[in-house]
DNA sequence: CACCAGGCAAGTA
DNA sequence: TACTTGCATGGT
């Protein structure tokens, strides 16, 4: 399973000596944070940057505001983010599910890892990686966060998981988790870079050749 | 013009 | 279990 050759310490210092820090999550807060994770479902952060700042001229990132504003209202304002009735539902939802149970985003955390992650995974709309984006970008969990460009790197590496989607998510995850130490700056600057990598040099095959990091990790 | 982006859920066989 | 489809805008 584990392919031995890839030592995944070495390769986050070669991936971040060559692309430098990413940054990630730019937001100012974790309510923030929060939304972008949902707005950037299958979406440019481009497109995300424009619903965001839609949000923060109507004061809107604010959990009582987005609560209580009306939800054509809310698709709208988010309508560049695309699927905007879809995610203005699904916004909806999570941060009314939030603030039934919590005073706020950062209440959150007196809940365990898992106990935060089930919670999360409950609410429609939140799948394993929104789930694991809002757990390490806006709450500051130590949990991994898989993505498509992180399966298609892995494949790339042929290292390959099997069963259904939970079982090989988590594998994935596993893979990384036990390999790594339980750094939380780490895990957010990694993930970062492996999606930095992805769009640099994986989006089209012949560029595959170019890219300095895979050489390197074979 | 086609294709893709920092997914997810529901439907089908 | 393993595909397929709907959701939708904006950049390349």
């Amino acid at each position: 399973m584990i392919n031995k050759r890839i030592d995944l310490l070495e390769n986050y210092k070669i991936l971040y000596n060559f692309f430098g820090p990413q940054g990630w999550w730019p937001a100012d807060s974790p309510l923030e944070v929060v939304i972008g994770a949902i707005l950037t479902q299958n979406t440019s952060w481009q497109n995300v940057e424009k619903a965001i700042f839609n949000l923060k001229q109507n004061n809107l990132i604010n959990l009582i505001a987005l609560i209580e504003i009306d939800q054509v209202e809310l698709a709208r304002l988010i309508k560049p983010s695309g699927y905007y009735n879809l995610k203005a539902k699904r916004l909806k939802n999570l941060l009314l599910e939030i603030h039934k149970n919590f005073h706020s985003i950062e209440e959150m955390k007196k809940l365990s890892l898992n106990e935060a992650r089930n919670l999360l995974l409950g609410i429609k709309g939140i799948g394993y990686e929104t789930a694991d984006s809002i757990l390490l970008y806006a709450l500051e969990y130590p949990t991994f966060v898989i993505d498509t460009y992180t399966l298609r790197w892995l494949e790339r590496l042929n290292i390959k998981f099997f069963g259904n989607k939970k079982n090989r998510y988590h594998q994935s995850q596993t893979l990384f988790m036990k390999n790594l130490p339980n750094d939380i700056k780490l895990f957010k600057e990694y993930h970062a870079l492996i999606v930095k990598l992805g769009k640099e040099f994986c989006k089209k095959r012949p560029k595959c050749s170019e890219c300095p990091f895979f050489i390197k990790a074979l």
